[in-house]
DNA sequence: AGCTTCCCTCACATCGGTGTGACGGTTCGA
DNA sequence: TCGAACCGTCACACCGATGTGAGGGAAGCT
């Protein structure tokens, strides 16, 4: 498939297409003309790599992560060097803990929700103050890094 | 606390506090001396929005989710207009699809790095090729946004 | 042939988060 | 009283992700 049609299946303007190849993130082959030429699993690669991407990774760490994530997981580690292991050793550190500060203030905004909506639903229309109600808000804090 | 203690405490640099001030996201008081003053609670503060920005969301919409995330939990709900509430909703299922994209990359790259290591342990030196090993590695195909 | 639509490369612009330095005032200890 | 260490504002610079457009081929329709 050629640059359009992947960036039309993919929500993803060709000059990012491009972005991403010169980062290293995707692959391509050219015609015979110069246009590119991509492969179906493309599709998958570009979603995951704007994922990632809109997550906080720069390309720089996602295009180390990329090899952990090809597709049938061969058996075909490279040669897998001691700093290698380690960088994903780290990075695989680094996102669960973006995954747990994510997850304490999205269940802490849920938690709002929750609440302002089932107070609105029974009646109370009002705006601040107000102390000692019948709706159960349990405590939250977060911090991190 | 003025704000190199404060500084400190969280390890970011003044500039980013003086920054993160000017976009809403934490508060300071002023003494007689131009000098900022910050509460105690503001080190978990400043923490929680710098774990956010790591997690690749914009100063814009960490200023909207902070009023969900104030420490007592209080029943003091703003106006909270329909426009609120669906931004929140809205943010709330984007920091959904993020944890759900960051824990499936981060689950592979968990299991390349056992199947790596587990590989290393067993003797097993080299790089590419062979197939029909002993160490399972199950599919894992990723996409998203 | 001409027109439209696709593609190419190149390059400059923008935006958000961050670094850095200039320049000046305050506090405090030697 | 001097100097070090702290604070203030302002402003320019950088980097990474992205927008945009110029200038030019290639493919296909009519």
């Amino acid at each position: 498939m050629r640059i359009g049609e992947l960036s039309e299946r993919t929500d993803t303007p060709r000059r990012l297409l491009r972005y991403y190849e010169e980062q290293g993130l995707i692959v391509s082959e050219r015609c015979t003309n110069g246009y590119r030429s991509y492969s179906e699993a493309t599709v998958d690669r570009v979603l995951q790599v704007r994922g990632l991407l809109d997550a906080g990774l720069p390309t720089r760490i996602i295009k180390q992560i990329l090899p952990c994530l090809d597709k049938p997981r061969a058996i075909h580690f490279p040669d897998a060097t001691p700093e290698m292991i380690a960088t994903l050793e780290r990075e695989r550190d680094r996102m669960t803990a973006r995954i747990d500060c994510l997850a304490r203030n999205r269940d802490a905004v849920a938690d709002y929700l929750d609440a302002v909506i089932s107070l609105r639903d029974s009646g109370a229309g009002g705006s601040s103050s107000d102390l000692g109600g019948q709706g159960e808000l349990r405590e939250r804090i977060d911090e991190r890094s």
